[in-house]
DNA sequence: CGGCTCATTGACCAACGTCAATGCCGGTGG
DNA sequence: CCACCGGCATTGACGTTGGTCAATGAGCCG
């Protein structure tokens, strides 16, 4: 099932049946692989396909006339590159690929069959459309209004549950390939503080960190750390969701 | 016709029959006034109708727990405020008049039958909410990367563009109903220091206020020293924009 | 004339940026 | 096996942007 961390997304939102997980599957094309760094699509690119990211992290991002990056998304597994782009003749951003990554493509032909045939999937994947531009208005919040230790701290609990909701956890533990520098161009600062910051939350106990892997000791005081309120990602069982795993981590 | 800057805003994504345009007119239901400050959706809501500001300026912002307000975005005359929210049970945000606002409530069912039957406008719809998120991605890009000053110069930017898309400039100036506190809780700052950035603007010569009525001298200087690319609006013609008003202001 | 909201000012301070090293670690060629 | 290299993490000194606090003014309205 190439299919299976969209699936699992997706059923956060409805169930879906076992046709309709069949369609959705039948519907993809080819898998490529980018290396890390390598772009996915690039600024002025109107793909005739849907990216489905399916391994890896991904970011949405632009760089500035003056050369500085701003990261604007992160996609993990489950999350679709571009599901409307048809629409806007080219791509106003960059996606990239932040680790190794696996892509699977959907022409987007099949993807329209298979929206006009399943209303059920249909409403699902713009339900997801719909939580991405939640995400994207909580990062706004984020780096408008929280300071920047918070920031991470809130960052981090929105990347745990995302991971958590396609079986990417382990507990409080989860792997985020990214450097310090990448989420630097995230928040709004500079890798320095970045690095500032990660100390301040290891010397407050609220997580620690072993190569790419992070664990948060106790979600709880780190969501009140960050000011962190998961009702922006509309998952199912949201504010329970906080302190369990509701879905036992998805046979690999 | 109070469709008309609705309309009008369509029309630079795709040319409208009269037909499609008496059709959407014909899909439209009350209009309610609101008064400054007062909230037109609330968190929390799942609303009935697709609202539809016609008169005004409105925000989408959230309360934070310490008091904090961030802006998420601003609505003006031609901007729907909710095309989606179907789909999640409840916003996760609020919307609020910034100035007295009249605003255009379109039922759903209504609206719903209008783009199953004309697929020009319901394309020009979906359109118009990746435009929305486009711009917000934009204003992402500003507060994380961008200093203070050229902050303001670049939402100044975009207000114009957006204002005169729907013939609410009068050459270089427009309307700005937005108080100082207002703007620095869309840009991530404090008041006084929006007030200090305001003042900078204004010794470059840059921009000049009288009242809510903001000027700008000459546009290309406040996109060069802004760093601002009008691409994000998807607007037809766009760098071409920049420089004269692309249509004649619609007769009132 | 108060009383309100909003704009403006100035002194001072903290968060965060800049600059310039240094350390760490995994990968690679010899 | 080991020296070296390149990318990333970390550190410290110091500078700047923007926040805080506390007034004062300016325009509007009953």
């Amino acid at each position: 099932m190439r299919t299976r961390s969209l699936i699992s997304k997706l059923e956060q939102f409805t169930e879906l049946s076992a046709v309709e997980k069949q369609a959705l599957e039948d519907s993809t094309g080819d898998i490529r692989e980018f290396a890390a760094k390598e772009d996915i699509i690039e600024q002025g690119d109107s793909p005739d396909d849907l990216h489905l990211l399916v391994e890896g992290w991904a970011s949405r991002y632009k760089i500035l006339a003056d050369g500085t990056r701003q990261i604007m998304a992160y996609l993990i597994p489950g999350d679709l590159c571009d599901v409307h782009v048809t629409l806007l003749e080219r791509m106003d951003h960059s996606i990239g690929a932040l680790s190794p990554c696996k892509v699977l493509f959907i022409p987007r032909h099949r993807l329209a069959n298979l929206m006009r045939k399943h209303e059920n999937v249909s409403r699902a994947l713009w339900w997801s459309t719909l939580v991405d531009e939640a995400i994207l208005r909580e990062w706004l919040v984020n780096i408008g209004r929280r300071r920047a230790d918070k920031r991470l701290g809130h960052l981090i609990c929105e990347m745990l549950l995302r991971a958590r909701a396609v079986g990417l956890t382990d507990d409080g533990t989860f792997e985020m390939p990214l450097t310090q520098e990448e989420l630097a161009d995230t928040m709004g600062m500079t890798p320095q503080h970045m690095n500032r910051c990660f100390q301040m939350l290891r010397a407050e106990r609220l997580i620690s960190t072993r190569g790419k892997l992070v664990t948060i000791h106790e979600l709880e005081k780190l969501v009140s750390f960050s000011d962190f309120d998961p009702l922006y990602l509309h998952q199912e069982g949201n504010r329970v969701a906080v302190g369990r795993n509701p879905r036992a981590p998805d046979a690999a």
